[in-house]
RNA sequence: GGUUCCUUCGUCUAAUGGUUAGGACAGGAGAUUCUCAGUCUCUAAAUAGGGGUUCGAUUCCCCUAGGAACUACCA
């Protein structure tokens, strides 16, 4: 049997941690067992749909890599791959089911559905929910609603007795009373959109879809998908419910833990194969110790074994952990490219880069990669060369166990030593030397000497290295900077 | 409330009857360095609790506790 697998979003929001989680662990499950992959747009909610969630999804897909064998754009052989076209489909099967008895015409207005829920809960009655009040309507009741031109939803009739049985990969057979399933569920709303159960069911049957991998929060209506196949006559495919991911608390990752959309977490500069070997990695491993992925690994090596039963909490800091990590192996070129976006929004370069600002980004890229964990803080990093706000403060120039009049002749010593160093093309390391030495002669550390020539030509405390810095800063201005920090201490 | 699922270091996880319970992130300490970072070394840290089964349980069974998800004309 080949394997056949489905992302099936809705786009009601941007992607986010969890959604692309499913989507990987599905592609990955496609591609290791040789199947395909397909992409299904779930917007039946025309409420709460967007097109800028469909645009996010693409883009989201894309960036990652994730290319889909069948579905929207692509196309297929049991498409259309997104619901609301397909609607004509998803009423047929629903009228299918009430002229077999399966399901029922409901006109309930949702102010008495309302007004039973309130019932319920007041009442504290046992089990809460539809309670079945045109499930067995006459000929004649039915006309006469009709005839009020009240538009009714579809409702299936789920048994009372007896209980429903779905196999999980994962979990084993779990077990449902059917008079535990929430009564009369929904198939076809009044406007004549079907819910997400029908137009799963459905679509998965039509789209041969042979495992449904989905997020352990779908455990709950498993029972009812499975009557639903039954109800059908149709094949139930393999179950697969995938562990949630949590936010610290232990409650579902929301935007109250932090960034949960990936395109955030693109903007702040995380790399993709950053962000899709770590995902992968919250509740999934190999063997334990195997920590990093390529996307080609995983299309070989991923495993429905290797999948952990437990919610898995989102740990940000390891992401920016694998983030460094790949920012690290990221070849100059390509980390000069990825950098420069990240310069020109923040005014430093134009765009296009003129030609000498490319030399500058390819030189920033060096000294600033082993220092970011993510893109955006090349800014941070390297403001000093865009945009000039001197210290003014002569306490930020004086190093722990130093003082100000060591710190002024460290200053003035330390700049002719370094200047007269540098044009007379010495060796940085007999410079630094030199001014190492310098510390030594007036009794301070070396950082003594170096924390103020470094302030005054990088405007802070912490800062790429002194020689690096001045080599992006060219020598004239560092120049400058270096007699402007001198000034401050030659004022009083 | 009801239903279902889950439970190894703070976090992600490995080990399925026999190990000093392993790795990684984060934490702590140290080394290196002009700051910051990076890198390297070391370190602390867990089988939720209670019963069984067994010569032996992290591992199998039961109970308890805790957590989570679901309980919509949302998916």
């Amino acid at each position: 049997m080949d394997v056949r697998v489905r992302y099936a979003p809705s786009p009601t929001g941007l992607q986010h941690i969890g959604g692309v989680r499913t989507a990987l662990f599905n592609y990955f499950f496609a591609k290791a067992s040789g199947g395909k992959f397909i992409l299904r747009v779930e917007d039946t909610d025309r409420e709460r749909y967007s097109d800028e969630s469909l645009e996010d999804l693409y883009s989201t897909l894309e960036w990652l890599g994730i290319k889909w064998d069948e579905g929207p754009v692509v196309g297929g052989p049991y498409g259309p791959y997104i619901q609301s076209e397909r609607f004509d489909i998803y009423k047929k099967y629903a009228e299918q089911l009430v002229a077999e008895g399966k399901a029922y015409y409901c006109y309930c207005s949702p102010e008495r559905l309302e007004e039973v829920r309130k019932q319920q809960v007041e009442s504290k009655s046992e089990y809460q929910g539809y309670d079945r009040h045109c499930a067995n309507l006459t000929e004649a009741e039915r006309a006469e609603y009709e005839a009020q031109g009240i538009k009714p939803v579809i409702r299936f009739r789920v048994p009372t007795e007896g209980k429903t049985t779905f196999h999980d990969i994962l979990m084993g057979d779990i077990t449902r009373r059917n008079r535990d399933i929430s009564p009369d569920p929904i198939l076809l709303k009044s406007d004549g959109f079907p819910t997400y159960h029908l137009a799963n069911v459905v679509d998965d049957h039509l789209m041969h879809i042979t495992h449904i991998m989905r997020a352990q929060e779908w455990i709950p209506s498993g029972p009812l998908h499975v009557l639903l196949y039954q109800a059908f006559g149709w094949e139930v495919p393999q179950y697969c419910h995938l562990p949630m991911v949590m936010g610290k608390d232990g409650q579902k990752l929301s935007k109250r833990h932090g960034s949960t959309a990936v395109r955030d977490f693109r903007e702040k500069g995380y790399l993709p194969e950053a962000i899709m070997n770590y995902v992968t990695l919250v509740g999934w491993s190999l063997d334990g110790s195997t920590e990093f992925f390529s996307k080609e690994d995983l299309e070989k090596c991923f495993t429905l074994q290797g999948i952990h039963k437990a919610p898995a909490v989102f740990d940000y800091k390891k992401l920016d952990w694998f983030n460094g990590q790949y920012i690290r192996a990221c070849g100059d070129e390509r980390l000069a490219s990825l950098i420069t976006p990240y310069l020109q929004k923040a005014g430093y370069v134009h765009d296009p880069l003129t030609e000498e600002e490319k030399k500058l980004v390819s030189a920033i890229v060096p000294p600033v990669k082993e220092r970011m964990k993510v893109l955006s803080d090349v800014v941070p990093l390297t403001s000093f060369l865009f945009e000039d706000k001197p210290v003014e403060d002569k306490a930020v120039y004086i190093a722990k166990g130093s003082d100000e009049e060591s710190t002024h002749k460290a200053l003035k010593a330390g700049s002719e030593i370094l200047l007269s160093g540098l044009k007379s093309g010495e060796p940085e390391a007999d410079i630094e030397a030199k001014l190492a030495s310098l510390a030594s002669e007036l009794g301070i550390k070396v950082n003594g000497v170096f924390q103020p020539i470094r302030v005054a030509i990088t405007n802070s405390t912490v800062s790429l290295p002194l020689f690096d810095s001045i080599r992006l800063l060219g020598l004239d201005e560092a120049e400058k900077r270096l007699m402007r920090g001198l000034s401050i201490f030659e004022e009083n």
